[in-house]
DNA sequence: ACATTAATTGTGT
DNA sequence: ACACAATTAATGT
């Protein structure tokens, strides 16, 4: 079929003569227009799907229907929640939209799991799927980390002004840093982001709060 | 006043 | 996190 082409191009760990005859087989190309819901939180996936071209967004939603952003799946790539939801017979939590129009191969999810023991090749790109989501999403709670910290910073210094009475903050960012429980680097970024903001004014030992 | 040094802060990787 | 540059305060001469 011409599908091998572009697996190759995209799955270049694919690379097994019979497993690619097992996706050529039983594999469905899909074409998607944009802004196509492929899946809701709590829906049972049927399919995983070998992304070839545009791009799926994954996001979570709160009760309230609020989406949240978590990353997208680019052609090469496959989404680990299906995976998750292949091994583990379990509901989506999450949500995918296309962003673009995008082409696929489905695979059914009852592939999904025997192919693991079938194929070195697959397990790989499994395993390694998993292993690049998964630090993509150590990032992300970094950012969330790193947010939350430059939130309690400001009510730090607040804090301090208060109980000093005056604007001023004495002291080294070493100091905060070890307060906050975070690095000196970390703090001295925050705190000259705060400044550009123009939430405070930065001096040697002396960090006045406006 | 100037040079030297230590401490603090800034920045790239 | 680490390494290093840049800046600033402190000290001695």
């Amino acid at each position: 079929m011409e599908l091998r082409p572009a697996l190759l191009e995209y799955f270049p760990s694919l690379n097994d003569q019979e497993l690619l005859q097992e996706i050529e087989r039983v594999g469905n190309f899909m074409q998607v227009p944009a802004e196509t819901t492929m899946m809701e939180i709590g829906g049972y996936v049927r399919f995983m799907p070998l992304i070839l071209k545009g791009a799926m967004k994954v996001m979570r939603e709160d009760e309230a229907g609020n989406e949240v952003f978590l990353y997208f799946i680019y052609p090469g790539q496959t989404c680990a929640v299906t995976i998750q939801c292949c091994l583990a017979h379990a509901p989506s939590q999450i949500k995918a939209v296309s962003e673009e129009d995008t082409e696929m191969i489905a695979i059914p999810i009852d592939y999904v799991n025997p192919w693991l023991s079938d194929f070195n090749a697959w397990k790989s790109f499994i395993l390694e799927t998993y292993s690049d989501r998964f630090s993509e999403l150590l990032h992300a709670i970094d950012s969330v980390v790193f947010h939350k910290l430059d939130e309690r910073l400001l009510s730090y210094l607040k804090e301090r002004v208060k109980v000093s009475g005056s604007n001023t903050v004495k002291g080294t960012h070493q100091q905060i840093a070890y307060d906050l429980h975070s690095s000196r680097e970390v703090i001295s970024r925050l705190l000259k982001q705060l400044e550009r903001m123009g939430e405070i004014k930065l001096g040697r030992n002396k960090i006045v709060v406006l």
